[in-house]
RNA sequence: UGGGGCGUAGCCAAGCGGUAAGGCAACGGGUUUUGAUCCCGUGAUCCCUGGUUCGAUCCCAGGCGCCCCAGCCA
């Protein structure tokens, strides 16, 4: 291990970036402002990091901002948790949205007025047909909608009956405004989109002031211009809309004109990475929550101890383009990995404990021994360990009939305990049912520190914790929501989730130090893999998450031989 | 003859007419008081077929495949 280094950032080359260089070299643009926009109805997910990444990373590579702004145009959807969550979110993964956050909402007046433009130039109307009228009218994708019997009022009637939604005086659903565009476009956004509608729904920001809400398409790019966004990044499937965001800020006196460009959402295997369904999940009681460690929400992902800068390192592998793929999970557990084998100090922890029994070791004795908190960092410095005569060692560290190719303890084996010393197995202690309870062994005073003074060699070493000066805890192992890398996808996800992606371990023991362990203070277990401290966690009760776990190309080549 | 996109190794991708970067995964090997880390090594007739060109992953034409759109969701 040589340097410890966060983040690798050389030049990021794609065709946003591209663009950008172009629009600021030709004076298209002087300041690059760019938004990131979710609509406050569900927590962030690893998806939307890639858009803050994108949004965020362009404004402080270009010198520009980035407007953290709620897309809140929908009140029936909306709440003030997740606007609150949200917020947390993006701050956690390191980024700032200076003085300002931005609504929707906030331009309410400002789109009305706007509304009120196209409607006198004779671009927009009121349409009183219901929405599955209208729906019958708006053709299919391969025939032409039929106009609206609405369609041609006059301007001072549209005028008119727009005020009057305003005020209230309409049923829900009675009546829309509809830019009044081409019917027969192959483009069925294009077929008289509607604009604004009629909903009774308390608004968390402007409470019950407004009756009537614009859709996205109408408030979107509106408010892009109004914010002097400049370029205005989303994900593939708005790109039918851009020849509408366009047609909009065609016709209406906005104050800048931005542009919209699409990119490819993420999608990563294994898991899913759809709001309706991640809040489905939470809903139904799946998960235990939008924060559950099994949740590829940022929430998730934070309380199972994945690093901000993992999960951002991992979408800067990624490339913003036009290709929509599957991006495999095992590449976001390599970041983790790699941030936290750079970062996390090692402790030891036992999650399967078989008690070990030193029979030439003293009963009164404790030794302190010294350990390295990493092995490739010692400015991270040493610690201490309690070494007594009895120990727990990890279950599967341990086989009566062992193989040649396993390394660690058997009957009459040698193997190293960590920073300890030399144990070898003399005997096998078994219950009535069989069942190996106890190893007694005995161990070589001359190997202290781990080291054999005649140069002897062992093959093995396994970690182990003091039985007197351990910690009980429990310890939860997660594994993938679906075992089938596209399942997430399926059409009946729910029945494929995978049942064990939550395995809890009680009657763990882990090394008295972790006394101090906290949820944002990650420490590998030797051996085992990268854990965190549980919120749930407290005194009477440690709680460890396993983050994730090392690589374990023994396990991997067992499961080779016999794949079970 | 609806509209809009996309097609480079198992996965993500660079490439912008001069003869296929990189990362992940996989598989070998070395080091190792974590079977971890680290180090070294191994993989492509660029969806197909024609055309333009001295030369095409890149340009043109025609196919094929996949994705998105018919919310008063975003």
């Amino acid at each position: 291990m040589t340097e410890i280094k966060d983040t690798v950032d050389e030049e990021q080359q794609d065709f946003i970036r591209e663009q950008i260089r172009a629009d600021l070299a030709s004076g298209k643009v002087d300041k690059v402002i760019t938004r990131f926009p979710p609509e406050p109805n569900g927590y962030l997910h690893i998806g939307h990091v890639k858009s803050i990444c994108l949004n965020f990373g362009i404004a402080e590579e270009f010198d520009g901002e980035c407007h953290l702004r709620f897309d809140d145009t929908n009140p029936v959807k909306e709440d003030i948790e997740f606007i609150d969550a949200i917020q947390e979110d993006v701050e956690w993964l390191g980024y700032s949205w200076g003085e300002k956050i931005y609504f929707a909402s906030d331009n309410f007046d400002q789109l009305y007025q706007y509304a009120e433009c196209l409607v006198e130039a004779g671009l927009a109307y009121v349409d009183d047909l219901t929405a599955e009228e209208i729906r019958e009218l708006r053709g299919t994708l391969t025939e032409p909608g039929k106009n609206s019997p609405y369609r041609d009022r006059n301007v001072n009637e549209n005028i008119d009956l727009f005020r009057r939604m305003k005020a209230g005086e309409f049923e829900d659903g009675s009546r829309v405004l509809r830019a009044k565009i081409d019917m027969a476009s192959g483009n069925v956004n294009l077929r008289d989109p509607v604009l604004y509608r009629i909903l009774t729904a308390t608004h968390p920001r402007t409470g019950d002031n407004w009756k009537i809400y614009p859709t996205y398409d109408f408030a979107h790019g509106q408010t892009d211009a109004i914010e002097g966004v400049t370029h205005s990044l989303c994900t593939l499937e708005f790109e039918d809309h851009r020849p509408l965001y366009d047609w909009l800020i065609q016709h209406l006196p906005v104050p800048a004109k931005p542009m919209q460009y699409e990119f490819s959402r993420l999608n990563l295997t294994n898991t899913v990475l759809s709001k309706r369904r991640l809040t489905q999940l939470t809903d139904v009681g799946h998960v235990s929550g939008w924060d559950d460690p099994r949740m590829p929400t940022v929430s998730g992902l934070r309380r199972r101890g994945v690093p901000a800068s993992a999960i951002r390192d991992f979408i800067s592998r990624l490339a913003i383009s036009k290709t929509e793929g599957t991006v495999e999970a095992a590449m976001l557990d390599h970041c983790v990995r790699d941030y936290l084998n750079r970062h996390a100090e090692r402790r030891m922890g036992v999650l399967r404990p078989l008690k070990l029994v030193i029979e030439n070791y003293p009963e009164d004795k404790t030794e302190e021994l010294v350990a390295v908190n990493h092995p490739g960092n010692d400015s991270l410095g040493t610690r201490k360990i309690p070494f007594s005569r009895e120990l727990y060692i990890e279950r599967e560290d341990f086989m009566e009939d062992p193989p040649k190719k396993f390394f660690r303890l058997g009957p009459g084996r040698e193997v190293r305990l960590r920073f300890a010393y030399f144990v070898t197995c003399n005997e096998v202690v078994k219950d009535e049912l069989g069942e190996v309870v106890e190893l007694r062994c005995s161990y070589d005073p001359e190997t202290k520190g781990g080291n054999a003074p005649d140069g002897r060699k062992v093959k093995g070493t396994i970690h182990w914790v003091s039985a007197a000066h351990a910690l009980e805890s429990e310890v939860r192992l997660y594994n993938p929501l679906f075992e089938n890398p596209k399942d997430g996808n399926a059409e009946d996800y729910l029945d494929k989730l995978n049942s064990d992606s939550l395995e809890i371990l009680k009657g763990c023991f882990v090394e008295p130090l972790l006394s101090l362990a906290t949820w944002d203070s990650p420490v590998q277990f030797e051996r085992t893999g990268y854990f965190n401290l549980d919120r749930s966690s407290n005194e009477g009760c440690l709680v460890f998450n396993r983050t994730v776990s090392l690589r374990d190309s023994w396990a991997k080549e067992n499961l080779k031989k016999n794949p079970s």
